[in-house]
DNA sequence: TCTAATTTGTGCGTATGTATG
DNA sequence: GCATACATACGCACAAATTAG
């Protein structure tokens, strides 16, 4: 019960101390996972310490898993594990294939005593804020992918400010935090902007945009690019039960919409170039040789990963926009 | 008549644990509608706490419309519909494309009260200890992909037997738990052997095999596979530095090699089936449109994520192989 | 039902030593 | 030497949950 000890005059702060006893009585099992802590207004008593130094002992030993609270029954050990240092909240949007080349390269470029905790919200305002709430207090660092939804701020500003990062998806209201994020628009218009002579080959530029999911400013970049080159164009939301014609391009974030627009085109015996054009947002491994190689564009997902890893260590805010390339290929 | 337990000293409030008393009793049907409860003083006295804390116990009870109070008589059961919450402890091996359909069907089977926590211990043994030795308690079902590892076991025998469902791989260690998997030796030397005409064409079957990731059925249902038939052939782990050879068919489980490899064949003017012969492990998306075509051998997740949401609700053990097969499109 | 004790959670004010520029 | 920021530490008050009698 007295594993806990608190000396005076040496250079180890005494909430260290505190965390050090807990740390100690775990290694030798003095405490085991269940095992409740003694309460605050104990340890204060007993070592004559104040109240908010237990405490700041004690979040240290939450945020890093270790110990769990319950309000009106005390502090009870989670995790037996002491080498974790940090615990990191990371909260997508959905599982998809391009999540991997963003996770693997965030694990890889991070410390092993850093612990990651992935969630999915789905879209779900509802799922977004119950996974933020039950959240609080628990890691050294939420990173949220935003994604396309509204008022997430009224959230998000329930999390301690400086430990917040914002990924992917950039919105004004969330200008406060840090932010790793891609400029849809300015990448969009980029990119279109720096072929398009290609582009102006063909009569058509079709963007086939789903609201739901896709951030707005692909629509924005696109149309502002249309109307700037004059170049005819559409916006649909799926090929699902569309005719494909001659000379038209696709621009295509969604991969399904990439295989039926191809499958369309072999059934009209079109060729890519000669009859229709592709453009694919988002690289993935395959699309490199799909038809010859479909040409992309796309964030650098691996440099994103590498960033993010990068700023859990750094204090001050910062706004980074992450790179994004136009790969061509003979899809154009 | 005593179903009821209270504990001292662990994190869940007593009357709480009186609330999961009576919901555990009202499951396995040792409560049913009608039957009176015992009595607040009887509960009192047995399990020393306090009245209030009974009382507040089967107030929420009778707010969530579960038992009715007479007075004067006692508590009885007015409905035995609980609809406790639960919450599912989802491990994955690492987080890829193919989770991507395994993950999403699974969900959109489930009830949408229950909640799913998903985690990924990426091959390494003491991440995979740490999260269910972390988990342990605080979920109603723990779906594991053991992956290729050894001694599972261990670790897993430490949850409850019957909310454990093995996922994917299954182990000879593990066999006293549900399980939902794939029969990889099995599946591989049927659908080789279905298209062995096709394959006997081949000059020497090739198989890129990570020992690491890969499960050992596969590489034994391909040894069995070309014993049986005579075939020539060789297992390597990787295509980086190798070259091609005319009439060679590979098999191939994971995209960099299958990249590679297509690759390798345009830079020495090779075509498909003429030359060479691909066999893709694992459906994804694009495989029906890469060069024409990929034959794949695959499970199907979006199967196995419906059965594994069938599975939570039910209580027997099974072991249920997961339906595989081969998609025969134009390389080999 | 009421009162009281214990526990965590949060906010505010204050003070001190140390590092930085 | 001075101003500032930051980490550490203390004290107090009040809210909300838990439990006892």
């Amino acid at each position: 019960m007295d594993f806990i000890s608190v000396k005076e005059n040496i250079d180890i702060p005494k909430y260290k101390q505190i965390v050090h006893s807990v740390e100690k009585a775990l290694l030798d099992h003095t405490l085991r996972k269940g095992d409740r802590l003694p309460s605050i207004n104990s340890i204060r008593n007993k070592n004559s310490v104040s109240r908010d130094t237990v405490l700041l002992a004690f979040n240290e030993l939450k945020i890093r898993g270790i110990v769990q609270s319950v309000v009106g029954k005390g502090y009870f050990i989670k995790s037996e594990n002491v080498n974790i240092k940090q615990r990191v909240f990371l909260l997508f949007d959905e599982l998809n294939a391009f999540k991997e080349d963003l996770y693997n390269s965030f694990l890889n470029n991070l410390d092993k005593n850093i612990e990651v905790d992935i969630y999915f919200h789905h879209f779900n305002p509802d799922v977004f804020s119950k996974l933020i709430f039950d959240s609080m207090g628990n890691y050294s660092s939420y990173i949220i992918m935003p994604a396309n939804m509204k008022n997430t701020d009224k959230v998000i500003d329930n999390l301690p400010e400086d430990k917040v990062i914002i990924l992917d998806q950039f919105h004004p209201e969330l200008f406060k935090y840090t932010a790793i994020y891609q400029n849809f628009e300015r990448d969009i218009y980029n990119a279109l902007t720096k072929e398009v002579k290609r582009l102006k080959k063909y009569k058509k530029f079709i963007f086939i945009f789903s609201e739901f999911k896709q951030p707005l400013g692909l629509l924005k970049g696109f149309k502002r690019f249309c109307k700037e080159f004059g170049i005819a164009n559409e916006v649909i939301a799926t090929m699902e039960s569309r005719e494909i014609s001659n000379r038209e391009v696709y621009l295509v974030p969604d991969d399904r919409n990439l295989i039926r627009i191809i499958k369309k085109m072999k059934e009209k015996d079109y060729l890519l170039i000669e009859n229709i054009g592709i453009i694919s947002y988002n690289e993935t491994l395959l699309k490199e040789i799909v038809e010859g190689g479909i040409t992309t564009i796309s964030t650098d997902f691996k440099y994103m990963g590498k960033q993010l890893a990068k700023m859990l260590g750094i204090k001050e805010k910062r706004k980074i926009e992450n790179p994004s390339k136009i790969i061509l290929r003979n899809s154009i």
